[in-house]
DNA sequence: AACTATTTATAAGA
DNA sequence: TTCTTATAAATAGTT
């Protein structure tokens, strides 16, 4: 999108690259808010410029840790597997502790891609009842807590309802003229249907929205143009 | 980009959101992997469809964990959450590298506590729906692994009966009275009730499937445009 | 899954 | 860098 087409390859001029790199940055990290929000989805984007400065973005903020967790309960999977077995040769070179602690993680990433259900061609019939068995189980408690948390919010929208009506019926009682009152449609609407819990939506008309949990100490900038990390 | 202006605000209409993710995120990738080459910088996009599916970028490949261990090295390194404080008592004792590998072994750890239906609380009700729908594929994995299994171990036990039948057939018609051969078949299908054991098969025709190491073997197809991982 | 009218992003220039 | 502008790209709405 520019006057000419463009290659997707290493820009050779330094201060072209730069510049490219400036005007693109906002642009992704747009992209990133905007699909997070369109589509109600976890995202993050890491960017660091050539001279390592980072900037980020991270759906509903402060929770990139959150998003990283949940990367990793994808794909562990990643990183060269057994480094002790591509490089013997360091293994003199390492300490005792690095090698033990090298080892735990390659033990744990197999028994977590086992626990994704990858990987299951060296255990025998036996271990994969008993990995079955423990995946059942796992299932098990995430229904439950998953019915609990949604127990829990259902709790927390009928209290407010009943808070609602509760102020209203003492408003109305206090003022008998005033019979009509503004209807609380919204929230009643709220716990009726297929599980919609609706959090603070706070209806913004234009173009930008409010980041999520953006809270403080922005000036009227569009949040994504900021520099989400770092110096400038 | 579109026929109308758009609002960056939650797509209300289920389908509409679902259709503009899978519109928005090959273009996410893609500017991503623009920045990345354009401007030879570390990037990297991780987006999780709304049922948990994951979808990610890093620039030159295989490199997700540096970034993020380049990430955490920024923000939470730099800022409260320091390693060092929280176990003074290893200050002295253990080199960067250390810290670092335990780090990531609390990381695993704590993924697999998730995995196994532990340690929920810190997770939003959407995380946890997510989380019952990767174990879910697991466990369908682990089923049907095991039937494979199953069929295999029936089908080394179906052919050593073979083997015995034709041995004690051979002996039989070097006996002079007995000649003709009774079909061994008979016995192998009273074994085995309704299932057609086939080595190479395994069942499933839908939702298997998880390419791990896409980084080789990938056609002629821009590579941004494949699915980043887990299933589609 | 295609199409295409528009909006957006941005390359090049100042 | 920042602004401007011509154009390439992305994509919303539609079929």
């Amino acid at each position: 999108m520019g006057r000419g087409k463009v290659q997707v390859r290493r820009i050779e001029n330094e201060v072209s690259r730069q510049v490219t790199f400036s005007k693109r940055r906002p642009g992704l990290l747009k992209k990133a808010h905007e699909i997070a929000v369109l589509c109600d989805v976890d995202v993050a984007a890491i960017v660091f410029s050539a001279k390592g400065n980072l900037f980020h973005y991270a759906s509903s903020h402060t929770t990139m840790e959150r998003i990283l967790e949940k990367y990793d309960r994808h794909e562990l999977l990643s990183e060269g597997n057994n480094v002790i077995e591509e490089f013997p040769e360091l293994e003199g070179s390492m300490s005792y502790d690095h090698i033990k602690l090298r080892g735990k993680i390659e033990a744990l990433k197999k028994s977590q891609r086992n626990l994704m259900g990858q990987e299951l061609d060296s255990l025998t019939l036996q271990d994969i009842q008993q990995l079955e068995n423990q995946i059942d189980t796992s299932l098990n408690n995430i229904r439950s807590r998953k019915k609990e948390k949604l127990l829990m919010e259902k709790n927390t929208i009928l209290e407010k309802k009943i808070t609602e009506l509760e102020t209203l019926h003492t408003s109305i009682r206090a003022s008998p003229t005033k019979a009509a009152a503004p209807p609380a449609c919204n929230t009643a609407d709220a716990f009726v249907p297929n599980l919609n819990i609706c959090c603070g939506d706070s209806g913004e008309p234009e173009t930008v929205t409010a980041p999520l949990g953006w809270t403080s100490s922005n000036n009227g900038l569009p949040w994504w143009m900021l520099q989400s990390s770092s110096n400038g």
